[in-house]
RNA sequence: GGUCUCUUGGCCGAGUGGCUAGGCAGUGGUCUGCAAAACCAUCUACGGCGGUUCGAAUCCGCCAGAGACCUCCA
């Protein structure tokens, strides 16, 4: 099941060719560096690719790269965003373009979010686009004034489309509220939005095209790509929440304009990440920067935190939901990760012990891997899936000290399957231990050695100092009869 | 102003017309030289006011508060 914001509704997944699944989430403008709620979006939807490949879907994904310019505001003249900011920093445009692309990259590696198969740059498909216009244009739904290309509501909406229909607004709705002080506006209507904008003179993003040298509108780009990658119709549609009007209501006309056909069967949306319970937003700098968190060079939260702490902390809520962030928030995820990781660590190292067979208990391990996919299955409940993980632990950690167990041999690797394939593949949620060097381990081995025969020697100043001292280090000794252990956080 | 969404215990956050989500924190206990970890037990809920219902935190209405979109934004 999957809610899809065009119906509104949770609905059955039928891909339209199984067990293909075409799949296009918008990417980010590359204009400055990506900001966290940005990478609330795309991890949403990692989870999403990552459930469908789990359970045996093949996935196109497709994410673009948006590196065409577009205005800084809805002015019809003025200044693109990457050339601003290019002025700004004294860069090439495209310097522009490439630092933040690998900055985007980078950021999305360290939260081990898996690249999209395909990663189509608008600047790379400007002949598509043109061509899109030309279809569009040759269909009817668009005009052309002064070297623009406008697409045409008021038409597509008499052909019997209904413009409007994602995001819940009509048209009505839409003329009567806009503004009607720009008398000097080339549109015929306010709503239309723009396919080919005319170049300035001072625009340096520009390309030739049938309409004069100019460059595409934002929308469009999507629906080029999203046709030319996945066809003219496709399974799943991703975004942000904020994109749902106007981009991708003006995508969803795009492509019934240009090729006659709904272009997406589920449009997915994923919610924002607020700061201080406003919306992160990079144009009102409400912002936190992934590498201030990581760094903890920020005075919002006071310490860092890891990339995967702060994936952890994203998969506790739905992907609809509005997340808050804060200091206290993610220092319970900090401790409920670190609980998590520790009990796989645990089932990993665990031997089966055979003891008497509780059919009950069988039966209860069972329904709970059988929960795991039952939520997610139905929407994605990442959180709801997380609680029943969180059951497993309990269960891990029972098991671990008891002297044999009351499953069977089957049901324990099938939990021990589940919980790591859950963890690790749909989740992506991956262990922080550096301590797989066998130097590090061997000293502390050795330093744990040294404690013991210390306590044996009732000599506690000594064995405290050497438990303290790890700890500071961020190393934790565990006592128990077999021996003494040690984690690292 | 228009459209829409949200309001859950100390904090974060799921969820369903009747059956304790989960995490963090707190409290009591087991274990321990003392801790930590783990385990067991346990305490705080469903914004306010009405209505529908045998029964609502879950459905409806009103009120209050917060937010999103209507302009580029994930």
């Amino acid at each position: 099941m999957i809610y899809n914001s065009l119906s509104g509704k949770k609905e059955e997944f039928k891909p339209i060719q199984t067990p293909n699944v075409g799949m296009y989430v918008c990417g980010p403008t590359v204009y400055s560096n990506v900001h966290l709620g940005n990478c609330r979006t795309f991890l949403s939807f990692d989870n999403v690719v990552r459930y469908l490949k789990f359970i045996g879907y093949n996935v196109r994904y497709v994410r673009n790269i948006t590196d065409a310019g577009h205005l800084v505001d809805d002015a019809e003249e003025g200044e693109d965003k990457i050339s601003k900011k290019a002025r700004l920093e004294k860069l090439e445009p495209m310097e522009i373009v490439q630092k933040y692309t690998l900055d985007f990259h980078h950021v999305l590696r360290l939260f081990n979010a898996l690249p999209p198969n395909i990663e189509p740059t608008a600047t790379g498909h400007i002949i598509e686009q043109i061509e899109m216009v030309k279809q569009i244009i040759h269909n009817g739904f668009a005009y052309e004034v002064n070297g623009s290309v406008y697409f045409d509501v008021k038409k597509y909406n008499e052909k019997g489309y209904n413009y409007g229909e994602l995001s819940g607004r009509n048209i009505d709705d839409l003329i009567a509220g806009s503004r009607a002080l720009d008398g000097q506006s080339e549109k015929k209507n306010p709503q239309d939005f723009a396919l080919w904008k005319k170049a300035s003179p001072a625009h340096i993003m520009r390309w030739s095209s049938p309409w004069g040298e100019g460059f595409p509108g934002w929308h469009l780009e999507c629906s080029a790509m999203g046709t030319k990658y996945l066809g003219e119709q496709f399974d799943i549609h991703g975004g942000g929440m904020d994109l749902k009007f106007p981009h991708h209501e003006c995508e969803i006309a795009q492509g019934k304009a240009c090729n006659g056909i709904e272009p997406v069967n589920y449009w997915m949306h994923a919610n924002m990440l607020t700061l201080n319970g406003k919306k992160m937003s990079k144009s009102t700098g409400n912002t936190l920067l992934p590498h201030e968190l990581f760094s903890g060079e920020n005075n919002i939260l006071g310490k860092a935190y890891s990339p995967m702490v702060v994936r952890f902390f994203m998969l506790q809520a739905h992907y609809r939901s509005i997340l808050d962030f804060s200091a206290e928030a993610l220092n319970a995820a900090e401790k409920g990760f670190h609980k998590l990781m520790n009990a796989k660590k645990i089932i990993n190292q665990l031997q089966y012990k055979k003891g008497t067979v509780s059919e009950s208990e069988n039966n209860r391990i069972n329904q709970l891997i059988q929960d795991c996919y039952t939520n997610m299955n139905d929407d994605f409940n990442t959180p709801k899936t997380m609680a029943v993980l969180f059951e497993m632990v309990n269960k891990i950690n029972k098991l671990n000290t008891s002297d044999n167990m009351d499953i069977s041999e089957e049901v324990f690797s099938k939990m021990k399957t589940t919980f790591n394939g859950f963890i690790e593949d749909v989740f992506g949620l991956q262990s922080e231990e550096q301590a797989d060097d066998s130097i590090v381990k061997g000293v502390l081995n050795l330093l744990i050695e040294l404690r013991t025969e210390a306590k044996n020697n009732k000599n506690y100043a000594l064995s405290d100092k050497i438990r303290d001292e790890l700890n500071t280090l961020g190393v934790q000794l565990k006592d128990s009869k077999e021996g003494t252990t040690f984690s690292i956080n």
